[in-house]
RNA sequence: GGAUGCUUAGCUCAGCGGGAGAGCAUCGCCCUUACAAGGCGGGGGUCGUGGGUUCGAAACCCUCAGCAUCCACCA
């Protein structure tokens, strides 16, 4: 027997372990059942889970746990991801607070304290995923960096390398000066800083004209080879292949022309920068300009800046203007916002710079993406439109820079030769007295662009879970990680498998705080998981993440429904205690014939069979907020509000007592049943405490939707029951009669079934109630048929009034009628259905129309 | 500059072609033996603007406005 009270601790302990000892997450136990897959987004092994995770895993959980009671044969693999910079840059920072660089360590060294960081965390992240009920198969527990998976990577980056399609690149990249690595595009958040714009006057040799030329970066004027004009510049037609001076070094440097230049922005003139510069990049490769760098990769200027070397980028800026300006050759200095790259880790100020590094070539790959995707067999999203996001991405795709200066991740399998320098790549480690190996390591995300069928076993296409799982189901994520992961696992994965790495995907929104700002570590308004555990329970934080937004939406975190979803558990838990205490101690689950059926009974029974077939439609779906609410309504409406409380009349009379059990016992089992995924804790606890339960719920199957066991009359006379009692109440409310004021009651020509006097009687304090050939004088309720009259205390003023107002309400529902089937478009177009609907209706509205004149004719 | 999303009750949000919904808040009455984390009853919305399509529009199309996000550019 259940407490009074549900306890979130007390229901939430020990089962966890009780499941995993139970091997119940544990997938190929039964290969007879057909194999459903996925893999879980790994988180990155830098500190606690947050609501991202939750948000990522809790619908994965729901699926799991549904595809397992729907008869499949489910995996869902666990892992977690070195994530290489992120990482890094932690251990890095733990290593300062104790005055240590890693440079100080040296690499060895260093990763094994980036070893001893990693096992930390994923014992806490494994702690946390039993806190929120994860069914993981931790048999097949993976890490980004361990044999397996690094076997995949090489293998990947090897054949890529032998099909040309990685390449060793000296190119204009994102340089992290803090990090001191480089960065690929996505890695940079650009935002809107406040800038200078200076203008800076250059002399033209051989005229006694000056150039204005604006630049925001007065620093890499030491690296320029030239200033560009647009050729249809008429301001600067003369001037053009005269040398100008630069004013930072004395420099002379010639005056160009090129289309590229926009007349408009800012003087028309532009200097250009060529290893510091994408744009000024190309146009150097265009005219054969030298490449000159003059930072390092702490960004700091170099011997080529003079007096300024081996200052800070901005030191420079500031002293170089100063001293540009004492010289007279800054015209002015405006104030502007400009966009700025930031790096996504450090936060630095990423530095556009000329550098030797490793690239995928996109465009074969991303080709190969638009096709799967334009051909019949695409991956589906859901919500669609972020099929969007993933091909226009994949369309406008540069070459994905993969080095990164870092020491934690999966080394470059890239050898030089000591002697000749020559390359080698190769899968097996060469001889390494002969060879060195490249120093870099991969972007954290090339491993997890794999992750699918990497963890399954491949690069090994025989591996019994390869075959078995792989295409995986469903992916569900983020839309802010589409670009990062999930576009890239597409082209790895088609590129290496010719699959689909999944067959669907579910993209979610983010989590805000409550006031709608993104959560982050510098606002400080984070929400720990594990908090929100503590006071409310992780079944009510899981239903409420799962069903209080739209897909694909972003959604506020709010306390108050978490509250809300806590009540809605605790309505749950109550009305499987009712029921409980009704069975009685030592009950045994019977089934029943349907012919055995009361009208109620009937009634609820149809409403829960609809129930189980609209949750299941959305469940099928993945559309968590939709099952959701259905199954919520029937909860409280159908069943707690209603056909609960008629059951205490109904067990009072010891021939239906059997029957009446029967349903209140199945239909408490398939709404726990329904709700399990979703709540598994709270679920298992009240099913464990049912009668003629298994060892626990994961061993249930899903409810079946039986149409024979609906009703349609008995549906439509238990409903009626409900408006007459609700018709009632507010009735007595209008009259400002107490709830409980005592009112005779006649029901006629006949009753709507047998019995229903008793449930009047007993929920709306009727004093009698009679049944009558004809409906006595008083205040009448008419449902097509069926009349009901309610007899006492009558203040006619208080009647009048209410019954005004209903005629009132009839008379436009019926002008609304009459107009609607008097339009010869809706009689001809609509639906056969809707006609028949919209006529029945009149003919009721004019009946009961009728019916209140005729009653207030008699006051 | 390009793209996408959002605008519905006081607040937070569902709904997305056939008569406006939920949670919380609010008002009134109830400690009725499943539940006061509750029950019963009520109030509250011309569904951002303007047009169009349709027999019928909160929903579909276009316009505009506001908010948000992503991408690109920014010498």
């Amino acid at each position: 027997m259940l407490d009074t009270h549900y306890d979130h601790f007390k229901v939430e302990q020990d089962k966890y372990e009780k499941w995993k000892e139970g091997n119940y997450f544990q997938a190929g136990l039964d290969k007879s059942k057909p194999p459903f897959s996925l893999v879980i987004p790994p988180p990155n092994v830098t500190g606690k889970l947050h609501l991202g995770h939750v948000m990522d895993t809790i619908p994965d959980d729901i699926i799991c746990r549904y595809k397992r009671m729907k008869g499949f044969d489910v995996l869902w693999v666990p892992g977690m991801d070195h994530a290489g910079i992120a990482t890094q840059a932690k251990v890095e920072q733990k290593l300062r607070a104790q005055g240590i660089s890693r440079y100080d360590l040296g690499r060895e060294k260093f990763l094994e304290k980036a070893w001893e960081w990693k096992k930390e965390y994923a014992d806490t992240i494994h702690e946390q995923w039993a806190k929120l009920g994860l069914s993981v198969d931790y048999t097949r527990e993976r890490f980004t960096l361990d044999e397996g998976l690094n076997k995949a990577v090489r293998r990947v980056f090897v054949t890529l390398y032998n099909e040309g399609l990685i390449y060793q690149g000296e190119k204009i990249i994102n340089w992290d000066p803090v990090l001191r690595t480089a960065l690929s595009n996505i890695e940079i958040i650009h935002k809107d800083d406040e800038g200078e714009f200076f203008y800076f006057l250059y002399d033209v040799e051989g005229t006694d004209k000056q150039l204005v030329v604006a630049t925001t970066r007065p620093e890499t004027m030491f690296g320029d080879t030239a200033v560009f004009v647009n050729p249809k510049d008429k301001r600067y037609k003369d001037l053009v292949g005269k040398m100008v001076i630069n004013p930072a070094n004395g420099d002379r440097i010639p005056l160009m022309a090129d289309p590229y230049v926009d007349i408009s922005f800012g003087t028309g003139a532009m200097k250009c920068t060529p290893a510091h510069d994408p744009n000024d990049f190309a146009l150097a490769k265009k005219y054969g300009f030298p490449l000159i760098k003059v930072l390092d990769e702490t960004a700091h200027m170099n011997e080529l800046a003079g007096e300024y070397k081996g200052m800070d980028r901005y030191e420079c800026r500031k002293a170089l203007v100063e001293k540009i300006k004492a010289e007279g050759h800054l015209d002015h200095i405006e104030k502007m916002v400009h966009s700025v790259g930031h790096s996504e880790r450090s936060d630095a100020v990423v530095e556009p710079m000329l550098s030797k590094q490793w690239f995928v070539k996109m465009k074969p790959l991303a080709e190969r993406v638009l096709a799967q995707q334009k051909g019949d067999d695409p991956i589906v999203f859901y919500p669609k439109r972020f099929s969007k996001v993933l091909t226009r991405w994949m369309s406008t795709i540069e070459d994905w820079c993969i080095s990164r200066q870092l020491w934690w991740g999966h080394r470059i399998p890239a050898y030089y030769d000591k002697e000749t320098g020559e390359i080698l790549v190769t899968e097996e480690t060469p001889d390494m007295n002969k060879y060195v190996q490249d120093e870099d390591v991969l972007d954290t995300w090339f491993s997890s662009a794999l992750w699918p069928f990497s963890t399954l076993g491949w690069p090994n296409v025989e591996a019994e879970d390869y075959k078995r799982y792989f295409p995986t189901s469903v992916l569900n994520t983020g839309y802010d990680i589409i670009f990062f992961w999930v576009s890239r696992m597409v082209f790895q994965s088609l590129h290496f498998t010719d699959k689909n790495p999944f067959e669907r995907v579910i993209i979610h929104g983010l989590i805000r705080d409550e006031q709608g700002r993104k959560m982050s570590k510098s606002l400080g308004n984070g929400v720990d998981p594990i908090d929100v555990i503590q006071k409310y329970g992780v079944d009510a934080m899981r239903y409420f993440i799962t069903t209080s937004s739209a897909p694909g939406l972003d959604m506020r975190y709010s306390e108050e429904k978490i509250a809300s979803s806590q009540a809605y558990l605790n309505k749950i838990w109550n009305a499987a205690r009712y029921v409980e205490m009704s069975l009685g101690e030592d009950y045994v689950p019977t089934t029943f014939a349907k012919k055995e059926l009361g009208t109620l009974e009937r009634f609820i029974i149809a409403r829960l069979e609809e129930t189980i077939k609209k949750v299941e439609s959305k469940m099928e779906v993945y559309q968590f907020g939709a099952a959701s609410s259905i199954l919520y309504d029937f909860v409280y409406d159908d069943f707690c509000s209603y056909y609960l409380e008629m059951s205490k009349v109904s067990l009072t009379h010891k021939e239906n007592e059997a029957v009446v059990k029967a349903v209140l016992y199945k239909v408490v089992k398939e709404i726990v049943l329904m709700i399990y995924p979703y709540v598994p804790f709270i679920a298992e606890e009240i099913y464990m405490s049912l009668p003629g339960h298994k060892a626990s719920i994961m061993e249930e199957s899903y409810p079946v939707y039986d149409a024979s066991l609906i009703d349609r009359k008995a549906e439509k006379a238990g409903a009626l029951l409900r408006t007459m009692i609700g018709d009632i109440r507010s009735t007595k409310s209008a009259k400002k009669m107490a709830p409980n004021a005592k009112v005779k009651l006649s029901i006629s020509p006949k009753a709507p079934f047998k019995g229903i006097e008793e449930y009047l009687i007993r929920f709306v304090f009727a004093s009698s109630v009679t049944i009558d050939k004809e409906a006595p004088k008083g205040d009448s309720l008419i449902y097509s048929g069926t009349t009901l009259t309610m007899i006492e205390d009558i203040d006619p003023s208080l009647l009048k009034e209410k019954l005004s107002k209903e005629a009132e309400v009839l008379k436009s529902e019926i002008a609304r009628g009459e107009k609607m089937l008097s339009n010869p478009g809706f009689v001809a177009k609509a639906p056969k259905e809707k006609l028949e609907l919209e006529k029945n209706k009149l003919e009721a509205n004019k009946q009961k129309l009728s019916d209140v004149e005729e009653r207030l004719k008699n006051l």
